[in-house]
DNA sequence: CTAGCGTTGTCAAGCGTTCAACTATTCCGG
DNA sequence: CCGGAATAGTTGAACGCTTGACAACGCTAG
């Protein structure tokens, strides 16, 4: 008890803050939900799959991938190998580092992938671009500006997961 | 293929996106870290732990619980279960509907849950109010009601989670 | 009283995440 | 060169969450 009392929130703040995690909690669940009904991927393995679309020869190492995703490299290791299993994913020794992997998107993933596409754009329009005003977008453009510099800033554990 | 052609998203609204993804996120998993860290139990029981706190006697029926915490009716059985082994919730068949169970916060929940509140409220401070202005509190205030809005105009499958 | 129906809640299987080793390779000082 | 520290990535076990099938109960009508 050597707390002299916390600055608790106020009515209003308390309100703001429920709002916040209800409304990202169910948009990003929506999301995630849509695609693995229509696809059978959860947003995760989507946002791998877009992250090595996007490198250079459909590859990228396995540390490299684990940043550009937010994941810790056991997660995207494991997550990497049931991509393997779907044949989207293929892993190889790296030519320059003996130590390391490279992960790249097969034809079929990058197949996946475009198929999946249409439906999960759609979705994150339907969830939050056509909810928003023009303006509304400009300010939560701001707002996660924001949020993201308050992330850079706190310390995080030894793989890419908040600690603190 | 009879997509006339999906509305693809502009480079802006991509980036628009893959920030709001991120932000949110990690804020949440921040606080559910924190709350993980500090006082062994994730931002799922907290919340059931606050709404049992805030309603009368402590007590609420299972349904409304689930509800009041966008819970699945599965999902809310199995948590206050785990909730009952820690000795922080009771259930109890309750009087007027002999289908029903009330859950109760115990006074071993309510200390549970005083202890948790400061670190929480203090994390939410740090991950939300103090990243914001209060104009982009306001701002997002506005957003969110807007989110919600589509959340509650989008239709749910059976329990409380999106389908579509 | 009992048959049908909707509601309430639980159980079991499957999946994903985390944690703690563990191997192999590279880097660097002596 | 050699030996210790750091890096890259994998593995397996334990755990928690979600889902879908299912059992128990109560209400209403014949």
């Amino acid at each position: 008890m050597n707390d002299p009392g916390p600055r608790w929130l106020s009515a209003g703040e308390q309100h703001s803050w429920r709002d916040a995690i209800q409304a990202w909690q169910w948009l990003l669940a929506a999301v995630d939900a849509q695609l693995q009904r229509d696809s059978g991927m959860p947003l995760a393995y989507y946002e791998i799959l877009v992250r090595l679309s996007e490198a250079p020869d459909h590859s990228l190492r396995m540390t490299q991938l684990a940043e550009a995703s937010s994941s810790s490299k056991s997660r995207l290791s494991h997550a990497v190998a049931r991509l393997e299993e779907r044949g989207w994913v293929r892993r190889a020794d790296c030519p320059t580092d003996r130590r390391g992997q490279v992960a790249t998107l097969t034809d079929g993933g990058f197949a996946a992938l475009s198929a999946a596409a249409p439906g999960h754009v759609e979705q994150v329009r339907k969830v939050l671009f056509d909810a928003l005003t023009a303006e509304q977008l400009r300010q939560l453009d701001g707002i996660n500006t924001a949020i993201l510099a308050q992330a850079a800033s706190t310390p995080t554990d030894a793989d890419g997961c908040p600690a603190a």
